[in-house]
RNA sequence: GUCCCUGUCGUCUAGAGGCCUAGGACACCGGGUUUUCAUCCCGGCAACACGGGUUCGAAUCCCGUCGGGGAUGCCA
């Protein structure tokens, strides 16, 4: 049988990456196989409906390069592909375990089951009062038209064992099973009871989700027991933990900041990037290379290669990764994914930003990074005579009035406005006056750029600047070491 | 509290009884190249949680302890 996997998330309004890795190793589970990955979207809890939410999905799952071969969006032979489009069909499913012994109604108040004071010992779960009701109460409760839920009724004799792709065999007391709620007060499935059913119709072979539903998965094979139905296969996947401002680490979510890709592309970092990164958080080609398209990750992913313990997200390797990326990219790929992020200087220089482009392509870690890098083109900051000191290339104030005294006219007579004629200039002049190149150099940088520190050289900034501008920058030097 | 899972450098990991005086990567620290910074080279620091077994031999198997995480929702 041909491998069905399925990305199911809710639509809260943004992609978490330890979703999104989720939905990356259920992708790669299919794709390695020549199977199909589905896209179901769960949305029955309606007090956290977010507008615009499922467009999110598309957009992350589309920008990831995660295909889907099913959705709502795409159609398929098991639609419809959102949960509360099959509101109805859960309602019957639940009926029908009522009918056969598995499932009661309940007709508890929400609060009955809270425990007394926060500090009491933990509740053991819902006490399953109502799963004693006669036949006689059920039914007078219901023709007065009562509220109620189906909860699942679950033996709580023995032990349950199930067996997981990654962490093997699981065993798990029944006593601490309860009777979950199958079906909301509103009609509505919950995740756990939506899942299976859809799970089941929609033929999926292997069930991809987070460590954190282990110790629930015996009540989710119950069900499919009790409905006659193969229990699919499990692939339960280590969490990705996140490291607080408090230093604790902690399932990584909303409460560590800015972890959704969202806010990842909007730092400036590549979706390859952050795709590559998440597929080794947790997972390994069981060899040293770690750049991988998501092509070549199609071709040798394995679930042998999943780690069971949890991994924590570290921003430093993923800032090096994309570094890497943006090294390994064309001149014109970086210029054009560099442009955005450049604001206003990028939009003045737009003409010429393939050559500022240029010299932030090996510099840059992430895109975010290129405003403060590029921000003296714009507008020559305000700086010190101190800045003319260089211990490494010998540069001191008054060598640099000399320097600037002597090449100001040449820069301005001549005709080459080139980075090689330029750079050539200095060099000449470097060679006839006997002292270091550096020496040079470092008080035309300071003069032009106001910063000791600039992606590319003087010869570079000056082309980009244009002559005009440099010589009124230079002569702006000069008069500041009058 | 109870239950489940987990435990190799700070972080991500390789390692599936001898190949391990434990390998790679990020970070960090040195050195070199370079017109600044960076890139790029070269080098360094740094781990098998602990205690018992099993075995001729254990990071690898078993047990316990401790640590970490998760579950315990009419959230998913």
């Amino acid at each position: 049988m041909s491998v069905r996997t399925r990305f199911a998330p809710s639509p809260t309004g943004f992609m978490h990456v330890g979703n999104l890795r989720t939905a990356l190793y259920a992708y790669l589970l299919a794709k390695s196989q020549g199977g199909r990955f589905i896209l179901r979207i769960e949305d029955t809890d309606q007090a956290r409906f977010v507008e615009g939410a499922v467009d999110v999905i598309y957009q992350t799952l589309a920008r990831a390069g995660l295909r889907h071969d099913e959705g709502p969006d795409v159609g398929g032979d098991y639609g419809p592909y959102v949960q509360s489009e099959r509101k109805g069909m859960y309602s019957e499913y639940a009926h029908q375990l009522v009918a056969s012994g598995h499932a009661y109604y309940c007709f508890c108040d929400k609060n009955t089951d809270e425990p007394a004071a926060e500090d009491a010992a933990p509740s053991t779960g819902y006490d399953g009062r109502c799963s004693r009701l006669s036949e006689e109460e059920i039914r007078r409760h219901l023709e007065a038209g009562a509220p109620y839920v189906i909860r699942q009724k679950i033996d709580r004799e023995g032990v349950s064992t199930y067996t997981d792709l990654v962490f093997g065999e699981i065993t798990i007391e029944n006593k601490v099973l309860d009777d979950q709620i199958l079906l909301k007060r509103d009609g509505m499935p919950t995740y756990n009871f939506a899942n299976v059913i859809d799970d089941h119709l929609m033929g999926i072979t292997h069930v991809v989700r987070g460590a954190e539903y282990i110790p629930s998965t015996p009540k989710y094979n119950l069900l499919y027991r009790a409905f006659g139905w193969e229990v699919p296969q499990y692939v339960h996947l280590p969490l990705i933990m996140g490291r607080g401002e408090d230093g604790q680490v902690s399932k990584l979510s909303k409460r560590h900041g800015s972890v959704s890709f969202e806010n990842l592309c909007a730092e400036g970092y590549l979706p390859e990037a952050i795709v590559n990164y998440i597929a080794l958080l947790g997972w390994s080609p069981k060899n040293d290379r770690e750049i991988f398209s998501l092509e070549e990750l199609t071709g040798i992913f394995s679930v042998s290669g999943l780690n069971k313990a949890p991994a924590v997200f570290d921003y430093d390797k993923l800032l090096w990764m994309n570094a890497e990326y943006l090294k390994a990219m064309t001149p014109e790929e970086f210029a054009a994914v560099s442009l955005p992020f450049a604001g206003a200087v990028g939009e003045r220089f737009r003409d010429r930003w393939p050559l500022i482009a240029a010299l932030l392509r090996q510099r840059t870690g992430k895109l975010d990074e290129i405003p403060e890098k590029i921000a003296f083109f714009g507008e020559l900051p305000e700086y010190g005579t101190d800045f003319f000191f260089n211990k490494k290339s010998k540069a001191t104030p008054e060598s640099g009035k000399a320097v600037l005294n002597d090449l100001i006219p040449v820069f301005a007579g001549s005709a080459d406005w080139s980075v090689e004629e330029l750079n050539r200039i200095m060099s000449e002049y470097a060679e006839s006056a006997g002292c270091k190149l550096g020496a040079v150099m470092w008080p035309v940088r300071i003069a032009v750029s106001g910063c000791m520190v600039t992606p590319g050289g003087p010869g570079e900034i000056m082309t980009i600047l244009g002559r005009e501008e440099s010589l009124r920058r230079l002569e702006t030097a000069r008069a500041k070491l009058a």
